[in-house]
Parts: structure tokens; sequence; C-alpha cells
DNA sequence: GTCTATACTTCGATAGAC
DNA sequence: GTCTATCGAAGTATAGAC
């Protein structure tokens, strides 16, 4: 056995800065130009000290990924512990910054094992906890699971929303004022009120 | 005017070399992966070559992408040129390496506008080529264009198909399966047969 | 058009003092 | 826990001989 050099506690403040760092840099620069150099720079730290916190670059990015994947998971289970609705569902995946996210750590997944484990784990978390909702939500508004399987409703849903951000993200554009539209008049046909008339007391 | 470096001719068999082993790493390790070095050592050449043939690394880029781009466009044309349905649509976005090839290029147009413009560039050309043949799908399969516009048809079908591959390239499978034949027997019903009944030699 | 040689930068990571 | 110092490897790019 090696000797093998220290690593900081994983509560440490400090950490969190540099994870902080990384995070902000991923978002803006894109996970190529993410070196310990710039992260500790970012951080207003020395650079030594991201080798300190993390055994290697994978194991800082997969601590960012990580904590940003347990928040959204949060949030997530939270809106749909309460009202569950097309257009709440709809909604959810509007968050741009998502979008950036998953470009990057989706190419990553590629060549990063543990980066590829720990998108893979999420992803599916994030299905299961979307897919109760999506079949809520469509018996609630009376459309069998025999014409619409839930899971095919979430992957078209899924696959729409993605397509829309990543292309604005790219300056493209055509089409979609007319698809969300199309998108939201389907909606509100389905569900003529966003309350449920004599519903869950919840806020 | 500094005297600028020597640039090769843009038909010359080692640049094509050069590009032909850029793309082959992209794919294979992914764009942050491949530097000058490794692009000469994978083509049998010496690194410097790649500087002789190229301003930038950024230049290379642009052309992998290009070259690639339009080899694709061809054959998508000349696919929509022939018959023209929904199966050959949803059929057109399968291939594996198209994906891979798009998550590379995304992530590295957010950083480098030339890489953007091309990637926008293409999209647009790529969406108005398939746009004609779903519509022209959609009329023959009989669904009205107000109930579901030729675009929103598309990007459901771009969605959905990115989603799936996408998913299947980090080992994500969850209601794939379902989903993949809930969109075949879709098709089969809007589409009996695969032939045009007494239709259009061109095979 | 291809070669050798090289300048200059930046990287991840480690050792050891404090 | 943070510092200084440093290693060795790899990157882009250029100059100039052949």
């Amino acid at each position: 056995m090696a000797p093998a050099r220290r690593i900081g506690a994983s509560d440490s403040k400090t950490r969190a800065r540099l994870v902080d760092a990384a995070e902000q840099l991923v978002l803006e620069e894109g996970h190529a130009s993410v070196t310990s150099r710039r992260v500790g720079s970012r951080a207003g730290l020395k650079h030594q000290l991201v080798h300190y916190y993390f055994q290697s670059m994978d194991d800082l990015f997969v601590e960012v990924f990580r904590r940003r994947a347990e928040e959204n998971l949060a949030r997530v289970e939270r809106i749909l512990a309460g009202e569950v609705n097309l257009r709440t569902l709809w909604e959810l995946n509007a968050d741009p910054g998502g979008t950036i996210f998953s470009i990057e750590f989706v190419a990553m997944a590629r060549h990063h094992k543990g980066i590829r484990a720990e998108v893979a784990r999420y992803a599916e978390r994030y299905r299961a906890a979307q897919l109760r909702a999506m079949a809520s939500a469509l018996e609630t508004s009376g459309v069998p699971a025999r014409q619409l399987p839930p899971v095919v409703a979430l992957l078209l849903m899924t696959g729409l929303s993605q397509v829309l951000s990543l292309e604005e993200a790219l300056g493209i554009k055509a089409g979609h004022t007319e698809t969300r539209s199309f998108v939201t008049t389907l909606i509100d046909g389905l569900e003529p009120d966003n309350r449920v008339p004599g519903g869950g007391g919840r806020q």
C-alpha cells in the first residue's frame, strides 16, 4: 500500500467553495476548460488545495454533479408532491441552466466512468419521480394509458423540452414559438383549469 | 501586417488524413482530448503538420464538422428525394454516430464562435430538408396541419429520437422499448403499407 | 511539403515546511 | 489546513533547414 496523500474533510467550508467555483466554471466555460488552477483562482485559493480536497479532477467533477443533482431532485420531488398536472410537468423542464449542465456532463460521461454512473443513476431517479406524476396527471385528464402510456408521454415531453432548450442555447429558433404554443394549447385543452376545483389545501 | 505563417493547400491528401484522424478521435475520445499531437500520431504524421495545414485547432474542428455535415446533408437529401413517409423520417434519425457527433459539437459550440455558427447553419438546413418531407408525409397520411403542424411533428420526432439515442449511449433504457414500439405502431396505423400503391419509380 | 529543433505555456500532482 | 517549491508531462505554435 502506498502511503497515499492526505485528503481534507468532506464537510469543509473551503471544499464547498472549490465545488462552487468548479460549478460556475463548468457553466460559464465548459468542462474542458476547468482546471485545478482555474478553480483555485476562481475560489480565491491556491490551486494546490484542489488536490488536497480531491484525489483527482474527476472526483471534483463528480462532486459538482452530485451536489447539483441532489438539489434538483429535491426541488422536483417537492414540487411534484403538491399539485401534479401536465402544466407543472411541462414547466419543470424549462430550466436553461439544467440544459447546459446536461450538455456538459453528458459529454463528460462518455469518457469518465465515475461521471457516467452518476449521470445514469440521477437520470433514472429523475425519470421515476416524473413518471409517477405523469401517470397521475394523465389519469386525471382522462387520457387512458392504452392510448398514451405515461412513459411514452414523459419521453416525448422530455425530448421536446430538451431539443427546444438546446437549440435556443445555440440561437436556433425555427418553429419554436409554434411548437410551444401547440403544447400549451394541448395542455389547456386537457386541463381547463390550473386548480383542482375542490382540491388540495396546499398553499 | 505580420508575415503570417505558411498554410497548406486545402485539397491536400495529407490534410484529408489529418481531418480523418481528428474525426475518429472526436468520436472515440471526445473533443476535449483531441490535440495536435494526437491527431498527428493517429494519422501517422508529425504533429507539426497539423499547424501547417490549419491556422489553429479550432479551424481543424470546424473542418471536421463541416465535412461530416455536408456528407450527412447530402445523404438525407438523397433519401428524402425518393419515398417520403413517416417511417423513413423516423429511421433517418437513428444513426448513433450522429448522436455522438452532436453531443460533442454542441458542447464545443458553446465556446467556439466558429463552431457555433457552423452548427447552427447545419441545423437549419437539416431542419428545412426534413420539414418539407414531414409536411408531405403528413398530408399523404391524412393528418391535417391544423391538427398537427409539420414543424411540431418534426420537433417532437427529433426530440424523442435524440433523447432515446442519448440515453442509450449512457446505458439508460427505462421505457425505451415501449416507446419505440409505440411510435412504430402509430406509424403503421398511419402508413399501412411501406410502398405507395402505384407510386414513383425511384427505388 | 515535410523535417528537426525549440520557445513558451499550462497542466495534474506531490513533498515537505509551517 | 494552507503554504512554497517543484517535477514531469503535454499542450499550441513558430522558425528555418531540407
